[in-house]
RNA sequence: GGUCCGUUCGUCUAGUCAGGUCAGGACGCCAGGUUUUCAUCCUGGUAACAGGGGUUCGAAUCCCCUACGGACUACCA
């Protein structure tokens, strides 16, 4: 056993469904953790009361679950390093707060959010190069910093609201490695004096992730890269607390941007896009709103799993199909690449395609029978594997496969009006009048056997091969497109298709 | 505005660190082939180094500038 064993986490915040580049983020720490026999950690960051929105963590736990990409430690699974709620750890942050408070670190500032705004504004008028709250700004705001400490000691006794903030050194450089971006460094004075610590008792993303992933023993951070900016106070805080040994290394993955152009895809945009942005559908609990999912549109997870992966990382080689075992094998953070990638629905189709290709076709017909449950269509396995096996190469979806062989279960009803005119000719009723015939002769239903014999009768009478065979199609389909007719018509049975071809006959319309 | 990052076919990308194949693959698209049709499938084709300066015998690759794009700049994560 390594004494360093990896451990990763996946820390979403439940304010909504996951959204594609979450679910990336997630692939991507499964993946090393797999690879590196280490756990992959799920934690739920809610310290942000206003944003929680009700189901959405069962919505995350759900999406991993499908997409086959479960966590090994934390939320819904539990461990020794628990809990895994933020929300259940507050005194813990309050603790590590007061400790950085100690070690003049960190401080109370009381400033009302107005005066926040009034600082704001006062700067931007100035042109300051300096907007924020920092080294050169705290002085002249209402913190502990700035008051005597009888002052901040009755404020705090009376209850005055406060928050706790990161005191930046003045003139520093800040440094450090990321396996995706290489190396950075801040100076201090660029950066400013986050808020650790809420005046709701809550502590911010930035206290509650660094205290978690150190007691949780995380050794890698991969999380998207619009957190870059702010990790410089993360070290910071690291180096505060001692820990700067035992610091995770940290990779910051480019965004998956909207496909139409501008900024980073985000929760909203939903189905504006025309494609779904969540892994599952969602129903927003308090606008009822639905939002489609990969799963709910046909997606295989598998399927969706490799065209996701392949956004922002390559193995280096030309293969792009992979299973999930082997991505465990070959995946690697430092091959994630720096811009960001906005994706193709086609090739996310294409997978699909592939991947209904590859499988079985008994399990496809597993698949398919809620479908026909739905349409009222009462057959047996048998048939239907048949069916299938005909149609299966066709179709991207199972959803297709009703489209791709409802006349197989449902005689048609009417005819294409396109496919009547481009194939139903004066001369068609006593084509189909004479198929007839031979098929009320022949005692050999086989899709080969029918071949044999109507070609021959083809042949016999020189008869045009289309004509004849679009003829039939027509009768049977009631459109133009579809496998061998042969083959449906042996599987259609030799009294279905007589009562077929009679009725087409009879019904349609010369032109 | 400030800070940080990025930019190769329409899209995902290889190639950049260690400069030297008319820039490779995939999706899409187009054409041809197979097929009774429509798909599938097979074959072929289309299409890119953001722009400008350097350095060099030689630059997608190294340096600088410009343009464009993105992230962050909340008591949100």
């Amino acid at each position: 056993m390594k004494s360093n064993k990896v451990r990763v986490r996946f820390a979403p915040s439940p304010t909504g469904p996951l959204h594609i580049g979450g679910v990336r983020t997630a692939i991507f720490n499964y993946l090393f953790a797999m690879q590196n026999d280490g756990d992959f950690i799920l934690r739920i960051e809610d310290t942000d009361r206003n944003r929680f929105v009700p189901g959405a963590e069962e919505y995350i736990i759900e999406s991993l679950k499908w997409l086959g990409i479960e966590p090994t430690e934390g939320v819904g699974i539990e461990g020794a390093y628990g809990p895994y709620h933020q929300s259940e750890r507050k005194e813990i942050y309050k603790k590590y707060a007061n400790e950085l408070i100690q070690s003049g670190h960190a401080y109370y500032a009381f400033d009302t959010p107005e005066e926040l705004e009034m600082m704001r504004e006062r700067l931007k008028v100035e042109k300051s190069s300096i907007q924020q709250y920092n080294a050169v700004t705290r002085v002249n705001m209402n913190n502990s910093l700035t008051k005597s400490e009888e002052e901040v000691n009755e404020k705090l006794a009376n209850g005055t609201p406060y928050v706790i903030r990161l005191k930046l050194p003045d003139d520093e450089d800040i440094k450090f490695s990321d396996i995706v971006l290489g190396d950075f460094s801040f100076h201090s004075s660029q950066l400013d004096d986050k808020i650790l610590f809420k005046s709701d008792g809550m502590p911010t993303y930035h206290l509650a992730n660094v205290v978690d992933d150190h007691l949780m023993k995380i050794t890698h951070v991969i999380r998207g890269s619009e957190w870059t900016n702010s990790t410089p106070s993360h070290i910071l805080l690291y180096k505060y607390f001692g820990w700067e040994n035992e610091m995770p290394t940290f990779a910051h993955m480019p965004l998956l941007l909207k496909p139409d152009g501008k900024g980073k895809l985000s929760k909203r945009d939903g189905d504006r896009l025309g494609f779904p942005v969540f892994p599952l559908e969602w129903v927003n609990p308090e606008t009822k709103e639905i939002s489609s999912g990969y799963k709910e549109s046909g997606y295989f997870p598998d399927a969706f799993l490799n065209f996701l992966v392949l956004l922002g990382w390559n193995p280096g080689t030309t293969q792009e199909v992979f299973t999930k075992d082997e991505l465990i094998k070959i995946f690697s953070i430092d091959r994630i690449g720096k811009s960001g990638s906005k994706f193709d629905l086609e090739k996310a189709k294409w997978f699909n395609h592939l991947y209904l290709q590859e499988k079985k076709t008994e399990d496809l017909v597993q698949e398919f029978k809620p479908i026909l449950n739905e349409k009222r269509v009462k057959t047996d396995d048998e048939f239907l594997l048949d069916v299938l096996n005909l149609v299966k190469e066709r179709a991207t979806f199972v959803s297709d496969l009703w489209s791709l062989t409802s006349y197989f279960f449902e005689a048609p009803i009417s005819y294409e009006a396109k496919a009547v005119k481009k194939k139903w000719k004066e001369d068609s009723p006593d084509l189909m009048t004479e198929i007839v015939t031979i098929l009320k002769s022949t005692d050999d239903f086989s899709a080969a056997n029918l071949e044999e014999v109507i070609k021959k009768h083809i042949e016999d009478n020189e008869l045009h091969m289309g004509k004849v065979l679009n003829g039939i199609r027509l009768a049977i389909v009631g459109s133009a497109s579809g496998p061998s007719v042969f083959e449906i018509m042996s599987l259609l049975s030799a009294e279905e298709s007589i009562k077929r071809i009679e009725r087409a006959v009879q019904t349609i319309k010369k032109n």
